[in-house]
DNA sequence: CTCAGTGCAAAGGATTTGCATGCCG
DNA sequence: CGGCATGCAAATCCTTTGCACTGAG
C-alpha cells in the first residue's frame, strides 16, 4: 500500500486521524448520524488503505464487521461525503476517503488486467483544463457540473510481467 | 487507420453502417469470432444510441436478442475492441461503440441522480495536458498507460428540474 | 425508555455458466 | 462434418432488506 506522488513512504498526506475522527463525527452528526465502533472501523480501513478499496477489502481491514453492516455503513459515510464511491476497472464498488478529508486531490490509474487501482497525484494544469472544459460542458449540455473523474488506464506492473 | 463519418463538430458523425460492419467484422475474424445476426443487432444498437447504453437498453433496441446472448456477446465485443465498457454512476454496465469506430474522441457527463450519460466532444487543451499527465504517472509507476477516461459528475436539467 | 445501529439470514438483481441444439464455414 | 454461437435455465456474485435484538443517550 503505497501513496504515489506525495509525501514520504508511509505516511503521506499528513492524515491527522484524531482529526479526522472529529470532523467524520461532525459530518456524521450533520445527519442525526451516530459515529460508531464498526463506522470508526471502516473509516480507518479506508483511511489506511491509500487507494480506493472493494468491500471484502474492506472486512479483511476492518475485521469483524459483518458484511451487511460494511455495506450499510459505507452508504452512510458516503451520503455524509465522509466516503466516496469510485470504479474501477469491473462494475465492483471501490470506495476512498473523501478528498478534502484525505487533503490531496488525485486521480486514479487503473489496471484493467487485474483491476488494481493506484492513486497519482494530480496535474495544475490538467485541473486548469478540465474546469475550463466542465464549464463549456455545463453551459452547452444545462448539467450542473460539481464534480470530476479522471481515469488513466492501462496494465500495472505485476500484469504486465505476467505478459 | 479508418475513420467512419466526417461530422462538424458537435453533431454526431453520420456513421457509414456499411463500413463498420466491415471493421467490426475484420476485428471479430481476427480473434477467430463469426460476426452474427446476434452480434450485428447488439453493434447496431450500440452505434446508434450515440451514448453509453446499459444491457436493458440494449436488450430493447436489439429486440429479440436473449439476455445471455447479449451479455457473451458483449463480452466477446469489447474483446475485439469494437465496443467498451464505461462505468457510470451506478455500478451497473454500460457500453459505448469503440471510439476509433464512433470517429470522435469523447469524454462523458454523468448525472449522479439519475444515471444518465452524455457525451461531450475532447477538448484539446485538455488531452494534451491528459498526455503528458500519463507520462509521468507511467514513469512513476511502471504502469504501461494506453487509455484515459474523463467523466464530469453532475445533475442533469431533467434533476434539477425535479429538485 | 426510545430509537438508531447491528447481525443474521433471506431477498433481489445483475451477470455468468452448463448443456443440448442449431448453423456457418 | 466440426466447432462456434445460441437459448434456456440454473448457478453465482454482489448488494440490499426484513426483522428481532442490543446499546447509547
Amino acid at each position: 500500500m503505497r501513496r504515489v506522488g506525495s509525501g514520504a513512504a508511509g505516511a503521506p498526506a499528513p492524515l491527522d486521524l484524531e482529526g479526522l475522527h472529529v470532523e467524520v463525527a461532525l459530518r456524521l452528526a450533520s445527519l442525526d448520524q451516530r459515529y460508531t465502533a464498526n463506522r470508526r472501523a471502516i473509516l480507518e480501513a479506508i483511511a489506511h488503505a491509500g487507494r480506493p478499496v472493494t468491500i471484502p477489502e474492506i472486512l479483511e481491514r476492518a475485521g469483524g464487521v459483518p458484511q451487511s453492516s460494511a455495506y450499510r455503513n459505507i452508504s452512510v459515510l458516503c451520503e455524509a461525503r465522509v466516503a466516496r464511491r469510485v470504479a474501477g476497472a469491473d462494475d465492483h464498488g471501490r470506495f476512498e476517503l473523501a478528498e478534502d478529508l484525505s487533503g490531496h486531490h488525485h486521480h486514479h490509474l487503473v489496471c484493467w488486467s487485474c483491476g488494481r487501482v493506484t492513486d497519482i497525484a494530480a496535474f495544475p494544469r490538467l485541473e486548469q483544463a478540465l474546469a475550463e472544459a466542465a464549464r463549456l460542458a455545463a453551459s452547452e449540455t444545462g448539467y450542473e457540473v460539481d464534480d470530476h473523474r479522471i481515469d488513466l488506464g492501462g496494465r500495472c506492473p505485476a500484469c504486465l510481467g505476467a505478459c
